[in-house]
DNA sequence: AATAAAAATAATAATGAGTATTATTTTTAT
DNA sequence: ATAAAAATAATACTCATTATTATTTTTATT
């Protein structure tokens, strides 16, 4: 992967967020400091950065992509009234789940992505 | 909801599939045997059986959404390389999981997705 | 430093999933 | 039989993402 000034914007910029952006919001941080950046360019970098495994891209609904810069297992909790996404550190034994399934279905376990969808304190609060 | 031939047409055809259709799918095949049905018709009530809990909506990756019959909780497996979609029977203990969540973020547990990745048999050995 | 190949970019067209709109038809209650 | 409510077909539209292409940047090599 060649230098680029741009790849390097829009890595710092998702590397200091926390709240699993999509695209076209770190297309918006950037662009206000460099009003040349292409939207196609921060798809495009993110992207590689995700194929680089510098990061994830984390799919929770079916029609934008988010992207997240921690690396270590980790969940996510997302709430369905307002759309906050949360990381969450629950310790689970997906170890010995591996096995279990890699010997069901004779195959390769890579990854796994556990949402958990509900309602957050402050959404909970105001649906009383 | 008023009674409707496509609805029930739309309903039969998901209720016998357990591959996690996509609407395009379930029209291509309704498509056969009532060449007048609309696509727009397959997404409203594909979308209406979920919201009334007939069905499952699940996505799977960002540009999709599939549709699931099985409302037992249970968990899928993704093949990477293929695609295919599999039904994981994993008894996991998410009932302590929620309540460990709900006192970690104030808010209500509703609905858990658990995604498990990799390769499937087929694609494990065609890898080799 | 000059140069040339490889990779990246900006701008924008294209794609594809899903939703909105609207005139018409079907259902259902009266 | 009739009229209101809901559903449909057809299609326009939106929106996220990817593809295309001419131009610019990077980087290795003279």
């Amino acid at each position: 992967m060649k230098y680029s000034k741009q790849r390097n914007l829009i890595r710092e910029k998702i590397m200091n967020r926390h709240d699993h952006p999509t695209a076209q919001t770190i297309y918006d941080e950037i662009k206000t400091e460099d009003n040349s950046i292409s939207l196609a360019t921060v798809y495009r970098n993110l992207n590689q950065l995700a194929e680089n495994g510098e990061i994830r891209r984390v799919t929770f609904s079916g029609n934008t992509e988010h992207y997240d810069p921690i690396l270590d297992e980790h969940f996510h909790f997302v709430c369905e009234r307002c759309g906050e996404i949360k990381d969450l550190s629950i310790k689970t034994q997906f170890g010995k789940m591996d096995e279990v399934i890699a010997d069901e279905t004779g195959g390769i376990i890579k990854t796994h992505d556990l949402i958990v969808r509900g309602l957050c304190k402050k959404c909970k609060k105001e649906g009383m």
